[in-house]
DNA sequence: CATGAACTATCGCCTTGATCGATGGTTATT
DNA sequence: AATAACCATCGATCAAGGCGATAGTTCATG
């Protein structure tokens, strides 16, 4: 079986075209890289180098192998670095749990530096809204969450607010009779049908002053707004990104109002490095 | 360093859920398994199962790992594939060169079953007309080509045809004057641009007749009667598949013809392994 | 609760393979 | 012709993988 040492050697040996040379760069002597080179062309049953020259040149058949070669040492190298970094206590997977409330363009930034920082790391995203980002966090199924701002949190929580404000709006459909008035009340708003977030912790408290319809993501109402059934609030960047045009926005007073989010994580359950670094992104 | 029996005797040691079972599976005995995943949890400073149990059960950093470990067990199984493949002969790298003649339906099923059969070998494909074909095959850089049916070939080279017939028919852009006559004859048509194929090797064999343009390939040349340069003959499938409906086949006598395709491979340079099976299945 | 079956950890010993330094042969440059 | 750099080979050394035996756990069962 071809060991790592001399798949090592095999590959410095091409790559720097000289036994030597790929001796010096690996701190070995040279008589150890002619050895492997020829115990690996023995387990292999191929000539891999042509040493008729001066230097040896690698044959077609080398070619071939040298990728091969590369493959296993890029993944053994994987390997090592996963492994540095779970020994260091990064945790094995980074699950967050975001509101699609959430204005994607610094979240994004912030993933993409991360993908640079942990290229290795499993991460898992998690869509939900108010209730259920708490109780995802609480139960320490998600590491971190984002989520549209609440006046108070359980105790295990901590929350620090995002710099960075995104509005939210009350949309409808071009086609819903509000979309004709120039400015709405709340008594003419209340004729109409709402659709509103619905929580999947929390059902849905009744407090509801007018035929409402629910729905556990923004995404979801704003397909329903689409469809004409009611006035929705919603985040302007969703609808700008994924209304495709098919929505009014109402003047209502007190409308648009400013949505601020808050990053939560447990006390209990305290993120690794790698969720502190997100955190510590996404909070700069 | 992880060497490939620990990770071997890691993997297995997961999947199983029993040292035992892992050594008996890897014709081991039981000690070496023990042994080879306390190395590993030493070198990689991780632990990887919990022994708390009767069986013991990954960690989740066990997890993590047992993917990476398992990427470089595939990764050393590619090599040692295509190292038994290329010991018994096997080109290293695979050359084709065809026709845009050339109907496509049956080569994609041959590609196809190539795929299955060498998963892991490099495959070149060169696009040529005629007399190119034949050069790339004599020279050596094509193993085989497929290309219209010649009278003769050089003495160093092998033709079988392929049992598949298309047909070259002459076609103008619909906007073109002879697309709105219904049948044509010869002065007619030579009083109209042709557009013709222009090998590499030999530019322009200059008996032009009429006003002529060229291209090296069919493809152009569907591009250039698409614009309403003049009349070409194309083969049936490709105005099918990329005329977008644009040209209009004309009614000439002796059109459409039958069109043939040869295989050629060289007998300087005869084809591998891989190359004779794709010959092969081309033939069949 | 006692027993037995199956499992894992550890110890000593052996074999394999990676490594080194020294030596000699080959190739290209001066 | 001399030199410098390169590669191949040999014998010795040492670490790591392997085995068998043994002892300690864990779990199901009567």
């Amino acid at each position: 079986m071809a060991s790592q040492e001399v798949l090592q050697a095999f590959v410095q040996a091409a790559t720097q075209g000289s036994f030597s040379a790929a001796a010096r760069k690996l701190g070995r002597s040279q008589s150890t890289i002619s050895a492997a080179v020829a115990s690996l062309e023995i387990d292999l049953d191929l000539i891999l180098f042509d040493r008729s020259s001066r230097k040896p040149t690698l044959t077609p058949a080398g070619h071939v192998m040298l990728q091969r070669a590369e493959e296993i040492l890029a993944a053994t190298s994987r390997l090592e670095m996963t492994a540095s970094q779970l020994a260091q206590g990064v945790e094995p997977k980074l699950t967050v749990a975001i509101s699609d409330t959430y204005q994607s363009d610094r979240f994004e930034a912030a993933l993409s530096a991360f993908e640079q920082r942990y290229p290795d790391l499993e991460l898992e995203c998690l869509i939900a809204e108010c209730d259920d980002l708490v109780a995802l966090v609480q139960s320490g199924r998600a590491h971190v969450a984002f989520a549209e701002q609440q006046d108070s949190y359980p105790p295990d929580l901590v929350s620090s607010t995002v710099q960075e404000r995104t509005e939210i709006a009350l949309f409808v459909s071009r086609e819903h009779p509000l979309a004709a008035l120039a400015s709405i009340d709340q008594d003419t708003l209340q004729q109409h049908r709402e659709l509103r977030l619905a929580t999947i912790v929390n059902p849905y408290e009744s407090r509801a002053k007018g035929r409402v319809w629910s729905a556990p993501s923004y995404l979801m109402l704003l397909e329903m707004a689409q469809g004409g059934f009611g006035w929705a609030p919603l985040p302007r960047w969703l609808v700008g990104r994924f209304g495709a045009g098919t929505l009014q926005e109402l003047n209502v007073r007190g409308w648009p109002k400013p949505l601020f989010v808050d990053a939560l994580w447990s006390r209990l359950h305290p993120p690794g490095p790698a969720g502190s670094w997100l955190l510590s992104k996404m909070l700069e």
